[in-house]
DNA sequence: CCTCCACCGGAAAGTCCGGTCG
DNA sequence: CGACCGGACTTTCCGGTGGAGG
């Protein structure tokens, strides 16, 4: 078996790539041309050339759906932004936060304050006269705003700052952190800020306080979602990149572009398919990716997004996926409301945890067939009542190491269930 | 045609919890 | 620091219902 010292990189090596560079087939990777976004690139490069000229750059709104090319539009200009500044010595800062994660008002104000004092550090010679930097917890949200006035106005600058997932922010309720920032021109002698919100969701200016909108809302581009023929572009782009030569046939290409165009146009979607692709046909030294390839990788980009999302239910979620699990193992017959109920609050007893009330599990089963964990669908038996039908809708197997970690799974036929369901 | 089972599912009130404000 | 707030999760209450059996 063991061949000589090095043998099995050798043969590795030797074997012929699929990809030349992954890197360009991640959603990360911020490409330089944006197929189809011509319009929008332009529209944004001539309000973002402003600051070149020393003037504030328009309050920009970006809506689109996710995999439109908003964020890696953006920073592809901004950091272009940054490069002409430079070479032009103009004072021009960006800086990017993303609203899902930096969520609240405080957050936002120290992140900016703390990234802005992080670019003078790295510029002037005398640290000491800097107001220090900010901790994540515990200042009055006000001096964090004084604290950020004073390192804006530190010298004579422009500076954009963008907001991603803004519309984050209304749905936490955050929002006046956006009015402190539109109206934050008023309170600097030096420095003027453009601010950039970027949002997946088209509507959420109809929930923003009037005076927001029309200050941060002063320009409006739109990323509307890719067709089929368009993601083919952004692939074929891609792949020309990231994998090897010849590796690719062009119904690959076309297969994966069709499957995130049936799914709202993503191009993150389309591009994690193809990278998994070739993953699946570098796994096993396959010579080319074939639409066999694809169809695999559908399938294990689904099934991954299955488990992901069974392992972060709540517990009293997995509770009652597990019953209907029980159930279905034991009898393969109709699996109704009551069933799942009574198997259910055996098991919570056994765990010692709290029951909850019937009408809460039949609302946690629809939830779940909502997901697409489970099928439910209310069937009238007559006489016999009304009640969700329900079966499971996953491998079994999936199920339960999904929700091994955290329950122990026992026998069914060991619960002590309240009554014994008819026999025969 | 009426009954009545075994639930459904809307509405509203209650509980918890993390975060914010004074 | 305690009062207060808003959102997520639950419970409580309850009117509604398709159709087998009478």
């Amino acid at each position: 078996m063991q061949k000589k010292s090095g043998g099995i990189f050798k043969e590795l090596l030797e074997n012929k790539q699929i990809f030349k560079d992954r890197e360009y087939l991640r959603p990360s990777h911020i490409p330089e041309n944006f197929p189809h976004r011509d319009e929008q690139v332009n529209r944004l490069a001539r309000i973002w050339v402003a600051p070149l000229r020393g003037e504030t750059p328009s309050n920009v709104f970006i809506y689109g759906k996710t995999g439109t090319g908003k964020t890696a539009t953006v920073k592809y200009l901004m950091e272009e932004l940054e490069h002409v500044a430079g070479d032009l010595s103009r004072e021009v800062e960006v800086a990017y936060l993303n609203c899902e994660v930096v969520d609240t008002k405080y957050r936002i104000l120290a992140t900016l304050s703390n990234k802005i004092r992080e670019t003078l550090v790295g510029e002037i010679d005398d640290v000491s006269d800097l107001p220090e930097k900010v901790p994540m917890t515990g200042w009055p949200t006000d001096e964090v705003y004084g604290t950020l006035l004073t390192l804006l106005d530190y010298r004579k600058q422009v500076i954009i700052v963008t907001l991603d997932e803004i519309d984050r922010l209304v749905s936490k309720g955050t929002s006046d952190v956006l009015y402190l920032l539109s109206r934050i021109n008023s309170d600097l002698d030096n420095t003027k800020m453009g601010v950039v919100g970027i949002s997946n969701n088209l509507n959420f200016v109809s929930d923003l306080d009037p005076r927001i909108v029309s200050s941060l809302g002063e320009e409006e581009v739109v990323f509307p979602p890719y067709d089929a023929n368009q993601l083919e572009d952004i692939l074929e782009e891609r792949s020309e990149k990231g994998f090897a030569d010849g590796v690719i046939e062009e119904s690959v290409i076309n297969l994966c572009a069709a499957h995130a165009a049936r799914k709202h146009g993503d191009a993150r979607k389309a591009l994690d398919l193809l990278r998994n692709a070739g993953e699946i046909a570098e796994e096993e030294e396959a010579q080319k990716v074939t639409t066999d390839h694809v169809t695999r990788a559908s399938r294990k980009i689904e099934h991954d997004r299955m488990e992901e999302a069974i392992k972060s239910l709540p517990d009293q979620s997995k509770l009652v996926l597990l019953s209907v699990l029980l159930l279905q193992e034991r009898k393969a017959r109709k699996i109704g409301t009551g069933d799942i109920y009574e198997v259910y609050s055996s098991l919570c007893r056994q765990h010692g945890w709290d029951v909850l009330t019937r009408r809460r599990v039949s609302g946690l089963i629809s939830e779940l067939d909502m997901m697409g964990v489970i099928n439910a669908r209310v069937v009238s038996n007559g006489r016999y009542g009304r009640t969700k039908e329900v079966e499971l809708n996953v491998d079994p197997l999936q199920v339960r190491s999904a929700v091994q970690r955290e329950i122990y799974i026992q026998d069914l036929d060991s619960l002590p269930l309240s009554k014994q369901k008819k026999l025969g």
